[in-house]
DNA sequence: ATTAAACGATTAGCCGGCTAACGAAATATG
DNA sequence: CATATTTCGTTAGCCGGCTAATCGTTTAAT
């Protein structure tokens, strides 16, 4: 079919959601990094921690299904949170193959500043957002992810 | 005002919006990477394929500050797409500095390939978005990276 | 003209994702 | 019991982000 000219071939990609996405996307995890930072940590590392304040001693697989990671990614995180004294593996007894992550008093301890953190992001960045879009952007943001981890494993983790 | 006791001292993460980006933000990356890996592209280099689409011949220092990038990160990109030769680079005549950007035919070729998979990434992941969501959508994620991007260069590219 | 400052690009090195390939342990299967 | 398959974890190596440090070029100051 032929429709137009110039125009016509060419997806107006900086109009599709996928486009949007991905910029927010870069922006935020820059954002994360750079506020995680301040109190040591890196992005990634706040979300194993997260995990394991709310169930501690997980096995790395439990920590990568929940996290939607790749088992090598969540095995080499695990070796950066042990570097700083934040969290400590050890072998299963029933199972030889599983290590139990746990975490350290210091691991506890940086639930504080992480939350304080966390507060910030969520306050000084979003002050913009009226009551609507605080009220849609979660839900809108749930069915995201959910489509693009194709919903298997969306809901595990509540 | 005092509610609850245990619920009361910790921050539920997984209804932040921060958090909920997050994990948005690693899933869809995840699906990129996938979709583009498919056309033998990845994810950043579709995006930087893009700006020299809409304008061919840009030195990297534009390329960084359009797309957002640190400087070192357009470099390494450049040169990965130079290996598969999909663009070629040439000294500024004017500036000894600059080096400008160019797509090669096979650069150019390429618009279709994603064009594609850009459509697919659209319509297969977002199918269950209704209209409503499809307006708002675009609206919020534009307000979120003008949030996280300080708002300072979020409108320079339109 | 000389020197200082700004600018563009690269290199090195880090974390956070991934896949592929492997090893070791547990479990199925015959 | 022996073998095959699954499972958990690690290593190696890649891309995509970043910062810090460096080099060469250009421009501004004196």
């Amino acid at each position: 079919m032929k429709t137009g000219a110039v125009m016509e071939d060419e997806i107006i990609f900086q109009k599709t959601i996928s486009y949007l996405l991905a910029r927010v996307t870069t922006a935020y995890k820059t954002v994360l990094e750079r506020h995680m930072g301040l109190i040591g940590l890196h992005a990634g590392q706040v979300f194993l921690l997260l995990e394991l304040w709310s169930e501690n001693g997980l096995r790395q697989v439990d920590l990568a299904r929940r996290l939607s990671l790749a088992a090598p990614t969540v095995s080499k995180m695990i070796k950066g949170l042990i570097e700083i004294n934040l969290v400590e593996i050890e072998r299963e007894d029933g199972d030889g193959r599983s290590t139990r992550v746990y975490l350290t008093d210091q691991g506890h301890a940086m639930r504080d500043d992480v939350n304080a953190q966390w507060l910030e992001l969520e306050t000084n960045y979003l002050a913009d957002l009226n009551e609507t879009e605080r009220l849609i952007l979660p839900e809108l943001l749930t069915k995201l992810r959910k489509a693009y981890t194709g919903a298997a494993d969306a809901d595990e983790d509540q």
